[in-house]
RNA sequence: CGCGGGGUGGAGCAGUCCGGUAGCUCGUCGGGCUCAUAACCCGCAGGUCGCAGGUUCACAUCCUGCCCCCGCAACCA
């Protein structure tokens, strides 16, 4: 098996968001080796595209430079939360270079790559074509500042970057910016549409909700995928091109497959033996769901178009909430993983609240501080490490050596059976919180017998009984150590160490007349000074709070409106021009409304089940005329909305002024 | 009326595909234990399973409609 993760991108830090994966993956490919399987864990630095290229020269230094460092830091996060990879390679490789080459050439070879013109922003000042988000400027649709070159974060419309108003480059701030064509590569991903269809389709490929989501984008024509950016860029030359580089999205992919590659090689294997076509191997990648696009689509019509074998499966995992929000720098819930570990927290905390957390589905997961202490100090703590603490105390304190088990416990037995029908099935789908679920069942019940049997009595009166129930408990914190150990391998290591003996993973049988070493608490407890210290190292201050509103009257409804707040509202009377349907909309009317302006406006009304379209032609309504403009998709853009009121006959009954009024007329 | 995911005791979640006593962890409360990192064990309380209709002997689970929350990509890493 050959198991990878996305490839981190080379221009920042991790944040405790990619950790969610880097430990999903590792504690999956941990339990498969522990389970015999041999599996491989390759993972890469992604190194190339504008924003690495920008980021290097803003430092001065040149993008090869800039990139080892973040490799260095990237190898050191992952190193300290125990993330173990076989490589951590780069994309900027030969490797690299001639896989993603060959790849291109294969395409080529089949037809699959067109080459024409595309018309860009280009700006002189940097000598070079913006990607659209590197173009800022007024929203075309609703006239918001600063918005990006591709949508609007206030209305929510996508737009071309060449309808802005008033755009400029957000490199140099340079307003004159031309339009330029420019050839560029394309690959004809609709080729392999069908293809993609009974790959996407086939069992266990996919989740099901993942399955869903790209049936979605199968059900229409594929779009044809823009391969290639022009110089300068740091990346790939293009064979036969002296200044177009590949596109970062096509060369990052194949960096899991040439990453293999330089391990084969550093290991006297052969890169066929995993991507080979007929290869005896299964190629597992684990992503977030924001690229699902790429993995599920591009990333298997290359390899199919190569003659290499296309992954086995793709598993996709939620994204990170923290405390409740979106991960945001300005919300102040952002955090790198080396603030979490300069704050000097222990990186298994994090392993076994994520693997606590983590389900076979996509659902996203949120970190809470508060949750995540109590996971840790009244599960793995109190639960498990308690376990091992007092059964090995006491031995400790009574000779120092395991004896023998009681008779007639069942022990191999039992272990047995948890095993194969909890824990190794959960660990194949990446349900590593039913292990969790699992393993603190079995330790609760080695506690409870515990308490029942109460050596520490017995030691007195029958110390033989005492010893060997001790002994009993003792085995079962180690089957729990063992279990856990690709969640968290520092605290089944440490119990592994004063057991003395290794935990074997399909091993059974109890560890009887053994001596102990000395034993000492598996996992420090989670102190309310560590959750402050994390806290505040926040990448930014959690926002001010907000002051608390006067408490509602009783007996409203609604929060009452002040009276500056209801003279912010626009409200005018409008003469209906133009009212017509709306395709595959069977509740939206598209009205032309004259309100005594230049041009009559368009509004966007949900009463297409009340009104039909000329029944409204030639009413003078209410409208209000400042509300920001909403995009319906399709060009379909609406720039107010017409008053209508409930309780009538119909659903909707328009609120109807005299028609003498005036279009235009201020309504109060 | 876009698409996907979700709404289950105070919190976080499982169960929904294949209807049959509503479950887990934490928290609250009461009791026990004192070997153990004040950890462990037993027990009580707490839920109209988003709302409304329907199917059924029976529905959290199936069907229909509605409400609310989160997320959503294509020259963007």
């Amino acid at each position: 098996m050959l198991v990878t993760h996305a490839l981190p991108y080379a221009n920042g830090s991790l944040h405790l968001g990619h950790m969610v994966e880097s430990v999903q993956t590792d504690v999956f490919v941990r339990a498969m080796n522990a389970m015999g399987k041999e599996c491989i864990f390759i993972c890469a630095d992604d190194t190339h595209g504008t924003p690495i290229e920008i980021s290097a020269r803003k430092a001065g230094v040149d993008p090869e430079e800039w990139i080892a460092k973040i490799h260095l830091e990237h190898a050191e996060d992952y190193k300290a939360f125990e993330i173990d990879f076989d490589l951590f390679y780069t994309t900027h490789s030969p490797e690299n270079e001639l896989h993603a080459r060959r790849i291109f050439e294969a395409l080529r070879a089949d037809g699959a790559i067109e080459k024409r013109d595309v018309l860009q922003i280009y700006c002189g000042v940097d000598e070079r074509f913006l990607p659209d988000r590197y173009i800022r400027g007024q929203c075309p649709v609703c006239g918001t500042k600063d918005q990006y070159g591709d949508s609007c974060e206030n209305c929510g419309s996508t737009y071309e970057p060449t309808d802005l108003k008033d755009p400029r480059c957000a490199i140099c701030g340079n307003t004159n910016l031309e339009k330029r064509t420019s050839p560029h590569y394309f690959v004809k991903l609709s080729k392999y549409q069908d293809w993609l269809r009974g790959w996407t389709g086939s069992e266990g490929r996919l989740q099901p909700e993942i399955r869903n989501f790209v049936d979605k984008w199968l059900a229409e024509p594929l779009r044809d995928w823009d391969i290639s950016r022009d110089a300068p860029y740091f990346g790939f030359l293009i064979p036969g091109e002296t200044a177009k580089y590949f596109y970062v999205w096509l060369d990052a992919p194949v960096g899991y497959l040439s990453s293999t590659d330089k391990w084969c090689q550093d290991h006297g294997r052969r890169v066929e033996e995993f991507w080979g076509k007929g290869a005896d191997c299964d190629v597992v990648h684990f992503i977030g769901k924001d690229i699902v696009y790429f993995h599920t689509l591009f990333w298997p019509a290359m390899l199919h178009a190569s003659g290499w074998k296309e992954p086995a499966r793709i598993h996709v995992h939620g994204m990170l909430t923290v405390e409740g929000a979106k991960m945001s720098k300005s919300r102040g819930t952002f955090l790198n993983v080396r603030e979490y570990l300069h704050a000097g927290l222990d990186p298994e905390w994090l392993r076994y609240f994520y693997a606590a957390n983590l389900g076979a589905t996509t659902s996203d997961i949120d970190l809470s501080l508060a949750e995540l202490k109590n996971r840790v100090n009244g599960e793995l703590l109190a639960n498990v490490g308690n376990l091992a603490n007092r059964a090995l105390s006491l031995v400790w304190k009574n000779g120092g050596k395991l004896t023998r088990l009681p008779p007639d416990t069942r022990f191999s037995e039992i272990a047995a059976n948890v095993e194969a029908t909890k824990i190794e099935p959960a660990y194949e789908k990446s349900d590593t919180r039913s292990v969790v679920q699992a393993v603190l069942e079995y330790a609760s019940s080695a506690n409870a017998r515990l308490q029942q049997q109460k050596p520490w009595e017995k030691l007195r009166s029958d110390p033989g009984a005492a010893l060997a129930e001790l002994t009993l408990a003792a085995n079962m914190a180690r089957m729990c150590a063992r279990w856990l150990a690709p969640i968290v391998p520092r605290f089944s290591r440490g119990l592994e160490e004063q057991l003395g003996a290794p935990l074997g993973w399909d091993d059974f049988k109890p560890l009887e007349n053994a001596s102990i070493g000395e034993p000492r608490p598996l996992v420090r407890k989670v102190e309310d000074a560590d959750i402050e210290k994390l806290a505040s190292r926040f990448v930014a201050p959690p926002p001010a709070e907000v002051p608390p509103s006067a408490p509602p009257k009783a007996g409203l409804v609604t929060p009452e409106l002040s009276i500056d707040q209801f003279a912010q509202m626009e409200l005018r009377a409008g003469k209906i021009l133009a009212a017509e349907r709306v395709p595959k909309k069977d509740k939206l009317l598209k009205l032309s409304i004259d309100l005594g302006e230049d041009a009559p406006r368009t509004i966007v009304s949900g009463v297409a089940q009340s009104y039909a379209p000329e029944e409204l032609v030639g009413k003078v309504v209410c409208v209000v005329a400042n509300l920001p403009a909403k995009n319906f998709g399709k060009g379909l853009v609406s720039h107010g909305m017409i008053l209508f009121a409930s309780g009538g006959d119909r659903e909707h009954t328009a609120i109807e002024l005299p028609a003498d009024v005036k279009p235009g007329s201020q309504v109060k």
